[in-house]
DNA sequence: GGCTCATTTTTTGTACACATTTACGTCTAC
DNA sequence: GTAGACGTAAATGTGTACAAAAAATGAGCC
């Protein structure tokens, strides 16, 4: 549908913004400049743009002189970005109500389906970053660019956290089954419903938060503190 | 307060924007990366951030080989704008009211009376400023970092349309009774109350939407659209 | 043996130079 | 006289070199 060129910055921010969805780089992780530089192709003009725009969307985070890191949410900050969440789907759901026609219920509908596809064939990655690009189809068809700008930060966030957080859960992320109902509602313009279905929604992405426990390798005090106070134990086999 | 360093492009991105805020820079107008280098003593490098920024905020346009311009959003735009101020002042103000010390009071009080002192003195540009500054800390108060990231980015656009629309007006800006109005119900958390206020004072700006006409230099087509359709009339005097 | 401090190395920050694209004025053909 | 093509000038996009800062390393000291 849209044919325009990417540009290269373009190219590296999705890349590495994948790479973060897909797990394929942890929090945490720092991201030199320069290795990405090669490993793209292009020189650090480019990769420092892309990190630019990451870090605006708060998903790297960059320490003046420092470099930068992929961002990793706290138990607290994940609750903010929910909440920020809520605040935004509320109104881009009833948005949605209000203006989406059958072609568009038709897209997302699309949408869900591909989705469901890729976590049916177990691409995790792929269905955690088509999950969200539902939230965001849905802030297109609310016809509102500050909020479809917004919502693109957040669902970013989300994802991450979802990635962070939900590291043994068996339960599916977003689960599908809850975009199609909510397309549902969409038709039907019942916005109350449709609204309510988007907070029990996102009410699932916070359970998840209370379960999976944050700590991760990133904390190598905190991971390897029991090694510590056993240092004279058993070395190896 | 806070006695972080400033880095160069947050001195050029602050004095740009500041302009942008204060008139100096009206919409539409280009921004040459070389000019900007040259003003402010500094590298292209550092502008070219500056503008990514705010590029990123919308506050000005980036057209890719075409240079940055400062934007000028139209009638639809700014309703937009002021909607999802809505949304995110309704959340800010809800949390405010939870969250507020007294100590956190006297802060919005204090702001409140220096943006008075402003526009008394007939410092309109500070006085647009500040108005936005406290809409700001009542993000910060809200404590949810996202939230508050998105409203500085609405309360630039904001500052942008109130200075693009409100040209003749007389009547003053986000009129700073209102503001202190509206610290009474925070101290009183009074959520209802505050929230209408806040909603009412949303009503203000978008009333001047209606009553400032928007076309400006900018859009020539617009302008010269009458002149089209009487090509033989008198040419002149 | 552990700690501090100086040196080295790595990494980020900035300026600059070159490549590419775009805008504009001119020239030519019809 | 107008429309189109071409060439030139200017501005943006990108790579690279150098400067400054931080991190890592190792020497010296307690």
């Amino acid at each position: 549908m849209k044919g325009e060129k990417k540009t290269q910055d373009d190219v590296v921010y999705e890349h590495i913004f994948d790479a973060i969805l897909e797990q394929r780089l942890a929090p945490g992780t720092k991201l030199n400049e320069e290795s990405l530089g090669d490993i793209f192709g292009v020189s650090r003009t480019i990769i420092r743009r892309a990190l630019a725009r990451l870090g605006y969307e708060q998903v790297v985070v960059l320490r003046p002189n420092r470099g930068a890191v992929v961002a990793s949410p706290s138990l607290d900050e994940a609750r903010q970005i929910v909440f920020a969440r809520r605040v935004v789907e509320k109104a881009v759901t009833e948005l949605v109500c209000e203006n989406a026609d059958a072609n568009q219920i038709e897209q997302l509908k699309q949408m869900v389906r591909d989705e469901q596809a890729c976590f049916d064939r177990g691409d995790l990655g792929a269905g955690i970053r088509l999950s969200g690009e539902f939230h965001l189809l849905l802030a297109e068809i609310a016809k509102n660019p500050p909020l479809l700008s917004f919502q693109r930060s957040l669902v970013s966030l989300s994802s991450l956290i979802i990635a962070q957080f939900e590291k043994g859960t068996a339960k599916s992320h977003c689960s599908y089954d809850e975009h199609f109902e909510l397309i549902d509602a969409f038709a039907k313009r019942d916005k109350e419903k449709a609204v309510a279905l988007m907070m029990h929604h996102l009410d699932h992405i916070e359970e998840k938060l209370n379960l999976g426990d944050e700590a991760e390798e990133n904390d190598l005090k905190a991971i390897f503190s029991n090694v510590m106070s056993r240092k004279q134990s058993a070395p190896q086999a």
